[in-house]
DNA sequence: CGTCATTTAGTTGTGCACAATTTAATTGTG
DNA sequence: CACAATTAAATTGTGCACAACTAAATGACG
């Protein structure tokens, strides 16, 4: 399991700098898409949600956090702005008042075409080849499950 | 999946992907810190800022801001709570009345003690060889130092 | 020397992440 | 049916990231 046979300071150095590597990787992406997605008047976690809209539809608050691995605290206070800025509309649904389910304005569904033009600006500022892009999210993904798995085991009680 | 079509819609698929996983795994990372550290007090960037003390001693805010990437409107109000946590000192400096100094106390310095049992969990978790980790972190970094230059030319203005 | 540009921190305002709590609706069980 | 447990959103509070701005000190240059 954990029996690499290394020493402390390497072991402290080493796991230091991947989260830092990531921390930063994910901030300097966080920079590019900003300045690229300025002009559609988004920030990126805006259109995270509007690219779970664009692919699945009309979804409950609930769905796209599932999505997005993001909680109502997160999400409520960003739909209420996309709300305000008309590319959602949000209402209670019929079926189960509890559920709020969001939706596409005809502003929101027309901004995808605007939006096509971000991916291809993002992947070429990358300089990756597709499959050296695609090696690193299985890596990423990887390492998101095992430290998903090991979160449950350090907090036992809320798993 | 092939990669012979380059329509949008894959194009889109894939770079969002990357991003995401990026953002998911930086997001994973941190709640595994927010458990790890939770008995030392500090909040992950918080634990970045006192790994920088301690490796490098006393420093201007404007040395931490280089090591971390991040500037003052970051750093000076969690130095403030470091501060109010009696884990560092801040003074201006004599030589240059512009430059604040942060140095540890000793309970700051006491801390690290208690802080080397970090890095083994964390590392732990991430239940990767450190060959591979240290690949991975090398693939980062390289995808960071290209999304700063492509955001450079996207904001030539300021560059 | 005086003036202006630069540098360093700090402040303000916006937005995101997340824990903890609240409210309301629904479900399960006796 | 009544009532406890669960579920979905929203709210509150803390902290971080970052842009834009301010204040104060320093440096450059005529």
């Amino acid at each position: 399991m954990t029996t690499t046979p290394v020493p402390d300071d390497d072991f402290l150095r080493l796991d230091q700098q991947i989260c830092f590597s990531l921390n930063a990787a994910s901030r300097a992406f966080g920079s590019l898409y900003r300045v690229v997605l300025k002009d559609l008047g988004l920030t990126y976690p805006q259109y995270l949600v509007m690219l779970v809209l664009w692919e699945h539809g009309d979804l409950p608050v609930k769905k796209v956090g599932e999505h997005l691995r993001l909680d109502s605290g997160t999400l409520s206070p960003l739909l209420k702005r996309l709300e305000t800025a008309s590319l959602v509309r949000r209402e209670r649904s019929a079926l189960d008042e509890r559920s709020v389910l969001v939706g596409l304005t005809g502003e929101g569904t027309a901004l995808r075409e605007r939006a096509l033009r971000v991916p291809r600006r993002i992947a070429a500022a990358t300089g990756f080849e597709l499959a050296e892009i695609e090696d690193l999210r299985t890596r990423l993904d990887r390492l998101t499950g095992a430290l998903d798995a090991a979160a449950l085991e350090e907090t036992p009680g809320s798993g």
